[in-house]
DNA sequence: ATAAACCTTGGAGCCCACTCCAAGGTCAAG
DNA sequence: CTTGACCTTGGAGTGGGCTCCAAGGTTTAT
């Protein structure tokens, strides 16, 4: 049994988080002191874990609570259907490194064209590359990410944590 | 002279972002024809090429607006003073990139340590992993990205591009 | 003269994950 | 019995970058 302060601390976290996740819908603390205190449980704790995992290998609040659901329901659902999740992840994340390297190349060939001294930007190699398109600076936005999650174009629903998507034929 | 939808066309962004980035002070149409329309010359349009192309290499709006307000004042600043925003940028883009890397590491070991066959989930290697820490998953968050920006502390103004600090000692 | 295609404004909404605040209630130690 | 550390709530703010809306005015082509 900890109050919130407690599982807080233990899990290096802020309390003020904790009440966010559970404004969300994704950790409810099991019951309350008489006087309104929150108190959770080793379980909370643990659903408190699988959240911050989770959070560590990438995923959004959103992906976690469908995550936890299918946790408390797995046996109707199948490897495939988690595996699934993780690898489209995975393909997003892939998709920023991609985003994110290009701009890692593009800012090494400015600072490695700028002499970087202390004389004035007015023949700066950065500004100009800037001003007109040159190799290291191109507009062309091709590599834009479109990320589809999980979620069927129908589902704007902004409390996280909802019944998670019954699956369909269920 | 482009009216806004003309303008955003050739640079292929909506008229909308165009007004958003008036609204931020990033840029301001030269002038308004009678009727209040907005009416862009070539230098707005080269300006807003410079917003674009400074998008693409991974600055955010407000760094962009730093980087035209020293683009329109170079006399008073230094290649070092350029070359740092892109150093300052690039250090952010590794760092952000390094955290990816762990995640896409993570997932990936999830993803391969589970079979993705149509097997009920309840024995599913991925939300064990979840449930306990494993090696894959390590919540440690070390790897945390603390960007600091250009701007000193002090700065918190929220219309990005207002004068741009003028170099303290001038 | 009228319809279609443009333009104007202010403001709201979205995604993401907190973070902080104020005004007040609770609880254990001294 | 007071102090201080904790807890409660609702709501606003942050950074980032749009995107969309409604209710109206303007221009252009037919």
């Amino acid at each position: 049994m900890y109050r919130i302060g407690e599982l807080a601390d233990l899990c290096e976290v802020k309390a003020d988080t904790l009440r966010f996740y559970e404004k969300h819908g994704l950790l409810t603390p099991s019951s309350r002191t008489d006087s309104g205190y929150r108190v959770y449980t080793e379980t909370d704790a643990a659903r408190l874990r699988f959240i911050l995992r989770a959070k560590a290998v990438g995923f959004t609040l959103n992906e976690i609570s469908e995550l936890l659901s299918i946790d408390l329901d797995k046996s109707n659902w199948v490897c495939a259907d988690v595996k699934g999740m993780v690898d489209v992840k995975l393909a997003q994340v892939q998709a920023k490194i991609a985003e994110l390297n290009h701009f890692q190349a593009s800012l090494q060939s400015l600072s490695d064209a700028c002499c970087g001294g202390p004389r004035s930007a007015e023949h700066c190699s950065i500004l100009e590359a800037l001003e007109s398109s040159t190799d290291s600076v191109r507009t062309e936005h091709d590599h834009e990410l479109h990320l589809h999650p999980f979620q069927e174009p129908t589902d704007h629903f902004n409390d996280l944590g909802k019944a998670a998507h019954e699956k369909s034929g269920n």
